[in-house]
DNA sequence: AGCACGCCGACT
DNA sequence: GTCGGCGTGCTC
């Protein structure tokens, strides 16, 4: 007889205990732990999955004293953990630091096949592998893409829809299956015994002076066990060559790698790269994958049947055998943060994960956060500054227009006109960066000066030129194209602002020769059409791109040399304290698409506001100095990363109820503040979009300087908030740690 | 969250 | 009479 703490998928904020009988206890011998193992309990009149987190062979003396009557677990649903001990401790941390809800945390870790209280299914995945025959011969005709296959097969098995992400097609497969160079096989688990260590390295390019000054240095500081490493260097310095060889040197040493990316760079072309370097089974865990693939990865790292996991945001859960090094590409972006459900920042959870595991983890980006740059002055991420090289990428000039000079109505300047003008003269390709999807942001009446609004959320409605409808950006609501003005009735109406649609409208004018992608999130809804768009960029077939963050985004372009960002004075005159951080990693972004060591790039921005003294900085000097600039600014006025913040966030269709509900969270600080000082809290205020999909959006702000008291103040909120009633179930409210957006 | 219990209004 | 509305309370 043991007893059992398990995390239950329920907003509680605790665990659950159970007694479990020794003959329900699946292991044979009683020194193994049941800690990690997923079990079927009775909770409150229902049945339901939960997650062994702790395991003692006493009752608790806590629960002692109380009456509650303990149950027992009903059974155990796997023969073997599904988490391993640091996993447990990453998820522990991540609900305390986050002050999220245990169980909801374990479930949301949880691949979605194993949230059924089912037996762990095996994945019924098709798996391709070489057949003896392995010299190929001549008169077979293999094409280019089929020697790429039977390369890619080396040292491990692959399923057809992995090949699809490397670009090699189902006919393909198919036809290699005939020439009877490949075949299927059904069970990867009778056949493919754990990666072998030898003959795993592909082709390395020598380092150059920087990158291995950087790879002797993080080799050597790494044997030591937990350390965080920013590589900082512009794009074409070579980061991802100094992962590569780091990573080599790790397999070598028999161990895994996590490999965190951004959602956006998931593309063929970064996964084919560790493909072709790595003759090791590598897994991906990404939003695109089926449920069964990404529980098949998941499975594959746990049982140490696959080296690498190359993964986005949720891919940090995963299970590993012997994880030996963890690489966060492009640290400082947004996507790393997961706003719905369970909030979290992956990039400082797989930190927390290294240190767990006693592991060294490199973070990189040509743009690092001023969070990480804070981290590194304070003495506990060692920074690793790639120098440009002479002649490389990155030899951007960057030009400031001022647009009070142009009409009023002009989306472009004359200056960028000539330049667009030059550039495809040269044949070279050009970029133009809004970020505002759609042909025009507004749609009013011209004879009243009505603005055409969604019904369930606080926005100007987007007119959408190719679907003809008007779209609400914040709920995706779509709406037929009005004829007549509601208000006066009138047939004049028109639309105001400027789209990426409105942009190739014009540009289609201006320049009727050039061949013209639009990259949004709408020409990019389908898969692979971000690929396809990509590929033909690269073969020349457009000569001008015009794209929103997406095209801001990890792609290179090398024939790109003009880079025009249409409008950047939205990140001017933002409240935002972060807009400035935002906009130098948006320009030198953008600026880092375009170029390469023989063509010399130019990057033009558009704003009203010239003399902006950010601006001016930026242009001056480099990122880094802008970083340290703005840094000692948010110093000076106590803000993040030098204060510390949390929000809480509630919601309903009731504006009194989300008041009242925040009012009493501003009585209860109140009463914290008397024993607890050096924290402070706003009122209650509305989100910027007060109202979304027919919900009030209110928030309070608490911050301290010292992340402790923080968090002390949280810990008893998060008691104080189940007693408050709120007298309705549509109420929603959610503590958001270290939160990005504050509106 | 989810589910049961409980106490009031309009229906075969 | 009772079906069902959703307020309240609890979950090892």
């Amino acid at each position: 007889m043991s007893y059992i703490q398990v995390a239950i998928n329920s907003p509680l904020h605790k665990t659950f205990l159970y007694k479990v009988t020794d003959n329900k206890c699946p292991l044979a011998k009683q020194e193994l732990t049941l800690v990690g193992f997923r079990v079927l309990v009775n909770f409150h009149h229902r049945n339901v999955i939960a997650i062994v987190v702790n395991e003692s062979n006493e009752l608790p003396r806590e629960l002692e004293s109380q009456n509650i009557k303990i149950k027992e677990v009903i059974s155990f649903l796997d023969k073997t953990a599904i988490f391993s001990g640091d996993i447990i401790k990453l998820l522990l941390w991540i609900a305390t630091y986050y002050h999220q809800p245990i169980g909801e945390v374990f479930y949301t870790a949880l691949p979605i096949l194993l949230r059924k209280d089912t037996q762990t299914p095996v994945p019924l995945i098709s798996y391709w592998t070489k057949t003896a025959k392995d010299k190929v011969s001549s008169k077979d005709k293999l094409s280019e893409k089929a020697l790429k296959a039977l390369e890619f097969l080396e040292g491990r098995t692959l399923s057809t829809q992995e090949f699809k992400e490397l670009g090699i097609l189902s006919t393909t497969l198919k036809s290699l299956a005939n020439k009877g160079y490949i075949a299927p096989l059904k069970d990867y688990d009778s056949s493919n015994n754990n990666w072998l260590v030898q003959d795993f390295i592909g082709k390395e390019l020598p380092p150059n002076e920087a990158q291995k000054q950087a790879i002797d240095y993080i080799t050597k500081e790494a044997q030591s066990g937990f350390k965080v490493f920013l590589i900082n260097g512009v794009t074409g310095s070579g980061k991802t060559e100094i992962y590569l060889q780091l990573i080599a040197k790790t397999l070598a040493q028999g161990k895994q790698v996590m490999v965190l990316i951004p959602e956006i760079n998931l593309t063929p072309q970064t996964i084919t790269r560790f493909y072709e370097r790595f003759k090791v089974p590598i897994v991906c865990i990404h939003s695109s994958l089926r449920d069964d693939e990404k529980l098949s990865s998941f499975i594959k790292l746990r049982d140490n049947k696959a080296a690498i996991l190359i993964g986005t945001r949720s891919a940090l859960f995963a299970n590993f055998n012997n994880l030996g090094l963890i690489v966060v590409d492009e640290e400082h972006d947004q996507s790393y943060r997961q706003t719905q459900g369970v909030i979290y920042h992956a990039r400082d959870c797989a930190v927390m994960r290294a240190h767990i595991n006693n592991i060294p983890i490199i973070l990189g980006s040509a743009t690092p956060s001023f969070e990480s740059l804070a981290n590194v002055l304070k003495g506990k991420y060692h920074q690793l500054i790639l120098p440009v090289r002479a002649g490389n990428a990155a030899n951007v000039t960057s030009y400031v227009v001022d647009m009070r000079k142009t009409h009023k109505d002009d989306i472009f300047s004359q200056k960028l006109l000539t330049e667009i003008q030059n550039t495809l003269a040269k044949g070279e390709q050009v970029l133009l960066f809004l970020n505002r999807r759609g042909y025009a942001p507004a749609q009013i009446c011209h004879d009243c000066g009505y603005v055409f609004k969604c019904q369930d959320c606080d926005a100007n409605l987007c007119y959408h030129k190719e679907t003809k409808t008007l779209i609400c950006h914040h709920c995706e609501r779509q709406y037929p194209l009005p004829k007549t003005c509601p208000n006066c009735h009138g047939h004049n109406i028109v639309p105001e602002g400027v789209g990426t649609e409105n942009v190739i409208e014009q540009l289609a004018m201006l320049f009727p020769e050039a061949h013209l992608a639009r990259i949004d999130r709408d020409s990019t809804a389908r898969k692979g059409e971000l690929e396809k768009f990509i590929e033909d960029i690269n073969n020349n077939k457009y000569q001008i791109l015009v794209g929103t963050q997406m095209l801001a985004k990890g792609h290179h372009f090398p024939l790109v040399t003009l880079v025009g960002i249409l409008n950047i004075d939205s990140y001017l005159y933002s409240n935002d304290y972060r807009a400035p951080e935002k906009l130098a990693q948006l320009i030198t972004q953008v600026s880092g698409r375009a170029g390469r060591a023989e063509l010399q790039g130019k990057t033009i921005l558009q704003t009203h506001n010239i003399d902006h003294p950010l601006l001016k900085l930026l242009l001056k000097h480099d990122y880094n100095y802008f970083a340290q600039a703005n840094l000692t600014q948010r110093k000076m006025n106590f803000l993040p990363p030098f204060s510390y913040q949390a929000l809480i966030r509630a919601d309903a269709y009731k504006r009194e109820t989300v008041q009242n509900f925040l009012n009493n969270i501003y009585n209860i600080l109140e009463k914290i503040q008397q024993k607890i000082s050096y924290f402070s809290f706003t009122l209650p205020y509305t989100s910027t979009v007060e109202r979304r999909q027919k919900r009030f959006h209110m928030i309070l702000l608490v911050e301290s300087s010292e992340r402790k008291i923080l968090h002390q103040v949280l810990e008893i909120l998060e008691k104080e908030i189940p007693n408050i009633k709120v007298g309705t179930s549509d109420f929603h409210q959610v503590i958001d740690v270290d939160p990005i957006e504050i509106f």
